[in-house]
DNA sequence: GGCTGGCACTCTCGCGCCGGGAGTGCCAAT
DNA sequence: ATTGGCACTCCCGGCGCGAGAGTGCCAGCC
């Protein structure tokens, strides 16, 4: 009995069962891959496969299914990702290009991976993690109310709202901000998130003691938008490719959906990247440690401008999908994004 | 045939079938509504509002349901807007107050919103146009690249990022983005966005006319910021609410989560908002101007700081849904989120 | 030992049929 | 205008059946 030729049959088994939404069986398979053996071979193997957990038949006499582990195996060795044309590769950059600023990018981006792939496409915003201060400004706002715009060097823009004992829209309020406002600057300017964090605490010292409280509420707000992971947001795009799975999808459709609006739980999966295959990860079924995700599979890939990976991205799907292109277009999209970010 | 009680009827048709999901008989009627009534003479009401137009039977000897036209004239003429209970307020109130930024109030009102309702929740950022200019930033990335920023009242942040003919990381585009910046400052700040975006064009004439193609493409960029629909983002929540529905709607699942998408369609629709009945506006069905929408009814109304509406808000959930509380909820939020943001 | 053809067996699926039940429409009577 | 009565229509669930797809196993063959 050929381990080789199981191995085979297990992935002409996925690759049916990918194409054609239904159980394979062993007659089916002979037609469609010209495996040199008869069907009571490929019969043997199956059951030999079903034994040691790789696929299963959903009844007695039905075709054949991949499980999870089945999947697993195929995706690990016995598929290759597919390279893409250099038409869809210059589709894909030119579309990316196109973007005005880090919100379009980012939309132009999950459009583009949701429509390539059809299906669930997430985007992570870059992290803060990695980039540093580019420009701190204050803007009071009402009476005493005051609003604090970091501004950091992917582009991205945090905002805090600090409420301040007293009235700054006269002229004593003017002038303090205006010295404060040079002194956060020299502060934080060029310097990395964490290094302006710790930069930020002496502040408060250097200063006038009367304005020693409003400094240091100032300066955990600033503090608060650099550390803070729960801002991070995550973009979706594609849910609707979803409905188009097939009926027997439709039940788990709403865990799904549920699992989908956790942005917390999508940052999660996004943030442990692998380093194989390319970067790409692949998160099968029960593999996911989240029960609304287990009939779907998550594949992903870290992106981000230089050699730091700032962020994640990546395409949430039923466990049959075509992982090999899947697999492909979430590199290709990362790679060109990336690129695009790094001018 | 007393018209005062077909219309009675109608009423407790829709009732019933909000509540039960299914066509209700003439005898089914008559058990969880005493009409003082036999249930021959319910049928003829019942066939006399089918001549009309307002209910219909799924298949011949098959309860009624109630048609679009049917809904309108419930919502129009048959139904209150169910107050909401000191309790619930509370709630809402409390919940909102918890915001510690723009994002983090938007995010808020639209988890608040589907939940309440149990439907899918839409929520526009406050929209620029009747807001206007706190601050202007310039700030240069890269070599010949930079980032305009502009803050708005409503404590929103547009972003743009331009290509500049020369490099600005030097003493002299440091210098120039000085005096630029002060003279963008003068002539926007304080101003509504439409008064800034005229000023605007103001600006490169006054200025050394070698900065003039410079002034011209920052000032562009601000313009385009200023007017920019294409920006305005919205936000859902409780797409997972449209799986519950029922087996009846997953055939329109598909078309509905790909309007869902349609970012600039539910802007337009949120946009439109109609005076009566509180200031809520309700979308039923095949009224709605997208083919996606029309399984669907969408409750919405505006909301924002002080006198001008500057945003909308709104579910989107199943013709069959419970009208009354749906746009009390819809009304609730907007009115305590209006109330948040204007402090 | 591994491969193959053959064969009996199992299970699903679609179809047609049937009876019960809910609901209607109409009519004649009040 | 309302009502009780009645015949009629149609959906729905359960049942049986045959076809088809697929399996498991066995005996023979290389």
């Amino acid at each position: 009995m050929s381990e080789d030729r199981r191995l085979r049959v297990l992935r002409a088994i996925v690759q049916d069962y990918v194409h054609t939404s239904e159980p394979v069986g062993s007659k089916a398979l002979l037609e469609r891959h010209h495996l040199g053996v008869s069907a009571a071979t490929v019969r043997n193997d199956m059951a030999a496969l079903e034994e040691e957990g790789l696929i299963a038949a959903p009844h007695t006499s039905a075709g054949r299914v991949p499980t999870d582990a089945g999947y697993r195996l195929f995706v690990d060795r016995l598929s290759a990702i597919k390279p893409m044309s250099a038409a869809e590769q210059r589709a894909i950059s030119q579309f990316l290009e196109g973007a005005v600023d880090l919100d379009d990018v980012v939309d132009r981006t999950v459009r583009l991976l949701s429509s390539l792939t059809r299906q669930v496409a997430v985007v992570q915003y870059p992290s803060l993690s990695r980039s540093s201060v580019r420009h701190v400004e204050l803007v009071p706002i009402g009476g005493e109310r005051l609003l604090v715009v970091l501004i950091t060097t992917t582009g991205r823009v945090e905002q805090r709202v600090i409420d301040v004992g007293t009235d700054l829209v006269t002229d004593d309020g003017e002038q303090a901000l205006a010295t404060l406002r040079a002194e956060l600057t020299r502060a934080t300017s060029g310097r990395t998130l964490a290094e302006a964090s710790t930069e930020l605490s002496g502040v408060p010292e250097r200063l006038d003691p009367a304005l020693r409280d409003l400094v240091r509420a100032i300066s955990t707000a600033l503090q608060d938008a650099l550390v803070e992971e729960r801002e991070e947001r995550v973009v979706l795009a594609g849910t609707a490719n979803l409905a188009r799975v097939g009926p027997d999808f439709t039940t788990s459709l709403g865990p799904v959906l549920e699992a989908l609006e956790e942005h917390v739980v999508l940052l999660k999966l996004l943030g442990t990247v692998a380093e194989e295959g390319g970067g790409v990860a692949v998160r099968i079924g029960h593999e996911n440690p989240y029960a609304g995700l287990h009939t779907t599979s998550m594949v992903t890939t870290g992106y981000g401008a230089g050699t730091d990976l700032v962020a994640g991205l990546g395409v949430v799907g039923p466990t049959r999908m075509d992982y090999p292109t899947t697999m492909a277009a979430v590199r290709a999209v990362a790679t060109y994004v990336s690129r695009i970010l790094a001018q």
